[in-house]
DNA sequence: TCTGGGGTCCTAGGACCC
DNA sequence: TCTGGGGTCCTAGGACCC
């Protein structure tokens, strides 16, 4: 059967999302910051067009920000959740099946439906309206080919923000004209690996033999030139599967050596990782614990090392991966270092009815431990104060940097815009 | 002189995505 | 001085099995 494939993608998806409570920042230049403020991840039009490239380190641009009056925040990951959720709420109406492909874009399958472009103009002005937040279309026969004609509809103005390559010379014409780093699936090493073959378009690789593709490169690779020539490789996932990792790492605000304060914010990563693994419903079995300097220091040693662990039973208990998480943390803690970053990594997922428990190591049947978890979850999301195990340390003299964080308009009471 | 064939599982590293 | 965080998938190679 015919597919057809609609990527609905926001533009500039973060300054949007800044831009909702702040009608004066409309037409004014707007970027918004990795974590730890370390640099320029989201941008609108005007700070493209002062020729920012993306992930620019802040304090290589600070004159030219300065100089052009560019509103900067820094992540707002609540902000941005909440708004992502109303957006894909919306396009739900749009389609029998969608798949969130990430915070900004989805894919929707418009397979069967006719006046594609009509519609899809349908859907950016739907999304607008409800949401306030701007999109663009693509619509194609493959997932490769839509996430190239929703690059066309961000690219060409003349589009109006739709794109529709159902049309076999229309994908053609548009691959011609496409560098081949642009698509799907081409990263950096491969772009420049393809480049030395002369292989600069997007046309240029879809014409080469799937065979030589498959021994030069891999499998992924010829799915992505079989999409490229129309042939549907891809499907939809309107289903995640479950995690099979949790990671919760940050840069610290300031360089760390104290052995007590890096344990305790291991510690703060390690809690908040298992958290989320309850929020999934999981168990886990190894823990990872890494920290290093900064790869960027030009005087400072570098020092980089992670530890595996793995606990005797799967577990959920943040007891037990603290446990595990500070053990791990002191084998490869080496003091005099200036450390830049940590982080705790979980795997080996089950669930609990599935759980392989030791013969000789047998699982205690408390349940206390699971209410335990509860209690303190629904004392920490309650929005009344938090509570936490005494191995971590209170957020406030370590954690990132945050100093341009807008309000979380949508979620927390205190923050409700005035009208 | 001459030393097989077919398989699984695990891990590390490298590529990619947003 | 100052450079993000969170994921997935594939492959090669080693260890092991009969």
């Amino acid at each position: 059967m015919n597919r057809t494939f609609a990527l609905v993608d926001c533009n500039n998806f973060y300054c949007s999302c800044e831009r909702l409570f702040r009608p004066d920042l409309k037409n004014v230049p707007v970027a918004v910051l990795s974590n730890n403020d370390g640099c320029i991840v989201a941008r609108s039009q005007e700070v493209k067009d002062l020729g920012i490239k993306m992930a620019t380190p802040l304090y290589q641009v600070v004159d030219q920000i300065k100089r052009h009056k560019v509103q900067v925040f820094s992540s707002n990951y609540t902000l941005y959740g909440d708004i992502s959720a109303r957006v894909m709420q919306t396009l739900e109406e749009f389609t029998p099946s969608l798949e969130v492909y990430s915070i900004d874009e989805a894919f929707l399958d418009l397979s069967g439906f006719c006046d594609l472009e009509e519609y899809s103009q349908k859907i950016r002005s739907t999304v607008y309206q409800h949401i306030g937040v701007p999109v663009c279309v693509g619509i194609a026969p493959t997932k490769t080919l839509a996430k190239l004609a929703n690059y066309a509809a961000k690219k060409y103005k003349a589009t109006q923000g739709v794109v529709d390559l159902s049309d076999p010379e229309r994908q053609k014409k548009l691959l011609a004209l496409t560098p081949v780093a642009e698509v799907w699936g081409v990263g950096r090493k491969h772009t420049s690996s393809l480049e030395g073959k002369g292989i600069t378009t997007a046309l240029k690789l879809a014409q080469i033999d799937t065979q030589q593709i498959r021994r030069h490169y891999s499998i992924v690779m010829e799915r992505t030139v079989r999409e490229l020539n129309g042939e549907s490789c891809i499907e939809l996932d309107n289903s995640p599967a479950p995690k099979q990792q949790i990671v919760c790492s940050r840069s610290f605000e300031k360089k760390m050596s104290d052995s007590t304060m890096l344990r305790e914010a291991i510690c703060g990563f390690a809690a908040r990782a298992v958290e989320k693994l309850r929020e999934g419903g999981q168990l886990a079995q190894t823990v990872n614990v890494f920290i290093r300097t900064s790869p960027h220091g030009k005087t400072d040693p570098y020092y980089s090392n992670s530890a595996t662990g793995k606990l005797i039973n799967p577990s959920s208990d943040t007891r037990d991966i603290l446990r595990m998480a500070t053990r791990l943390f002191d084998t490869i803690y080496k003091k005099d270092y200036r450390y830049a970053k940590g982080g705790v990594i979980l795997g080996d997922f089950c669930l609990p009815g599935q759980a392989q428990y030791d013969l000789f190591h047998p699982q205690t049947d408390n349940p206390n431990r699971d209410k335990l978890m509860q209690a303190i979850d629904s004392i920490n999301h309650s929005g009344q104060g938090q509570i936490w195990f005494g191995g971590q340390r209170p957020k406030k003299d370590w954690f990132m940097k945050q100093s341009h964080l807008s309000p979380a308009y949508t979620t927390r009471w205190s923050c409700l815009p005035l009208v």
